[in-house]
DNA sequence: AGTAAATATTTTATACTTGAAATGAATTTT
DNA sequence: AAAATTCATTTCAAGTATAAAATATTTACT
């Protein structure tokens, strides 16, 4: 069984079809994001980077290490130094040092931070809610362990962490 | 019914189950674009967004104008004037002017980058298609047409073009 | 203890991204 | 036709993002 053969039969090919299904994925979450993105900046003159920012350390009670919000957000060390200096200069996120290693830092929400999210995180809920209204309530209860499943397999794959 | 109601009821309120298949879907889209994006720069020295402008260009025989790429690609004009800008510095892309109309421009791929794009398109499609080899087939066979629903709903919801 | 290796973070260079303002050209209105 | 509006694109300012180099600190090894 050559190359052209595997092409020709539609079952044993999937590649189109998984190109095809990355693309469609990627069409949504651009969708989703812009939109939040959009309500973000118009409503609250902010972003989803900050939003995330907020949002993991909102789920720490005792705030995160750089490293360990790099590691949440899955985005580089250098890129959360900038987004937290800026939540730094807003009075939402303070830096502290960590004991017995004097090389981490330690950030948290302030009280100002805790508030402002709390607020965020109601709204960003309810736009996440409208925007998927439409979709089919039994369809959802389907996608999203589908996409669960999806992301075990991936991890696997990349062999990296959850 | 009072909101406390409503939230104590997991059939009734949605907005959690909504959040959960929001940051699934990001999580899975984000693992997969940081794998495209790793292997584009480790085997060719290229970025996401200038294969997805070459893609854009490589299915339309006659090129596209600046404002019909970005409207495909779902991305800012001003970002693609930069990326567009690179891949002319590099031989890849060409501008031209439209008959009639002095305001608008026309990209196309030259020689170069169509022989460029076939090579990258091929790999793309390989690293996707091992990306995806361990989710089960019936699953993407469910997965592809839902989240095509999924945008439709957004697109009605969001009032925007496809 | 003293050196090497590993770790946590920041800095740097470069690229991507947006939204808004600016520019130049085409279309519509008066 | 002149003026106003719309349109296509670029420019600009600010923020986001990566990878790699630099810095400072801790841990491991001899």
């Amino acid at each position: 069984m050559n190359r052209q053969d595997i092409v020709r039969d539609p079952e044993a090919s999937s590649s189109k079809t998984d190109l095809r299904l990355w693309l469609r994925l990627l069409k949504v979450q651009r969708r989703i994001e812009g939109r939040l993105r959009e309500r973000l900046r118009d409503e609250f003159n902010s972003t989803l980077p900050r939003f995330d920012v907020l949002a993991a350390l909102s789920s720490a009670e005792e705030g995160l290490r750089m490293s360990e919000l790099s590691g949440i957000l899955k985005v580089s060390n250098g890129n959360v130094t900038g987004i937290v200096d800026r939540l730094v200069a807003d009075g939402y996120v303070i830096r502290s040092p960590v004991d017995n290693d004097r090389r981490a830092t330690r950030v948290c929400l302030t009280g100002a931070g805790k508030q402002y999210f709390d607020v965020l995180a109601i709204a960003h809920e309810g736009w996440l809610s409208d925007l998927l209204a439409r979709f089919d309530i039994g369809e959802k209860k389907i996608l999203s362990p589908m996409l669960d499943r999806l992301n075990t397999d991936l991890v696997t794959m990349t062999e990296q962490d959850n």
